[in-house]
DNA sequence: TAAAATCTTGACAAAATTAGTCGGGATTAT
DNA sequence: ATAATCCCGACTAATTTTGTCAAGATTTTA
């Protein structure tokens, strides 16, 4: 499993620039990395992945910088992590199902398993959903769950 | 959030114990190092922690090694991990509540969450589940989710 | 008692990954 | 023109993870 700061610095820039950007105004990457404390040449490589994966879009010039590319209710925070990581995977294979010579590990399953948990809760979870601080329907349901046995 | 091969590798070791021991039989490390393709002094390591966590106990001398100290049923897997993973937390801050200079961070909820989601997930998984194959009670009740908005 | 099998420990070393920097370029508003 | 900004690739530094090692302690068995 990766979840670095990579993926965090990601997603804090975004909720930054989801919060300041009013319209279709652009936000520098100046302004995002001293409101965040964050290093400006970190969050310019971090900027070159959102863009490419189609989140953010950019302008360059006096004036330019980064806007969402979409509505921060059409951001799920897995594509943004995702974007960033290399991968987000806890299993050692990448997947492969014949990971033990021939046979799946003993363990495949429940990483993939744990994957799938960890990918659908992130999915599921909007910038906007962040701001507004709002639980998923999944954590909901499983609000009143007892987690022993 | 950290899950390294270490986590994994003390999974696995405890399944491959699991497996193999028949009544109070102990296991030694370099059975389950050859079994499992795993370097028996990085093994040796990982169960100095099962051990002090109280998951395995051991004997020495020949005939010696390690045994589950409870059945497959009563250990979880969130326990294995937490016992050779330094921590096992997505935040930032270590789940301060003050990360960003006396109010919380912006993403401090969210990773919050993410832990309590992985958590309970590793926790409500029994070594036996696993073995089983068992997808957990919250896995089943994600089954038919709609994982999008 | 000696020998062999095993765990036990702490410190160390190697490898891999992550975090962050740097220098130079390209584009655009003023 | 100039200054503000994005853009890019390569590099380095720091940290973490992975794994090794040497020496010791305990226990069974011959």
């Amino acid at each position: 499993m990766r979840l670095t700061t990579k993926g965090r610095y990601a997603v804090t820039a975004l909720l930054d620039l989801s919060l300041n950007q009013s319209g279709k105004k652009f936000i520098s990457i100046s302004q995002i990395a001293s409101r965040q404390a964050m290093p400006v040449s970190y969050l310019e490589q971090l900027f070159r992945n959102l863009r490419r994966a189609g989140i953010v879009e950019s302008a360059r010039g006096p004036g330019g910088g980064y806007r969402l590319s979409r509505p921060s209710t059409e951001i799920n925070v897995s594509e943004v992590v995702a974007s960033v990581e290399d991968k987000m995977d806890a299993t050692q294979c990448g997947g492969a199902t014949d990971c033990n010579s021939g046979k799946r590990c003993l363990t495949h399953d429940l990483w993939t398993e744990l994957n799938e948990q960890v990918d659908s809760f992130l999915l599921n979870k909007s910038l906007q959903d962040v701001i507004k601080n709002k639980r998923t329907s999944l954590a909901r349901k499983q609000e009143g769950l007892i987690v022993t046995g």
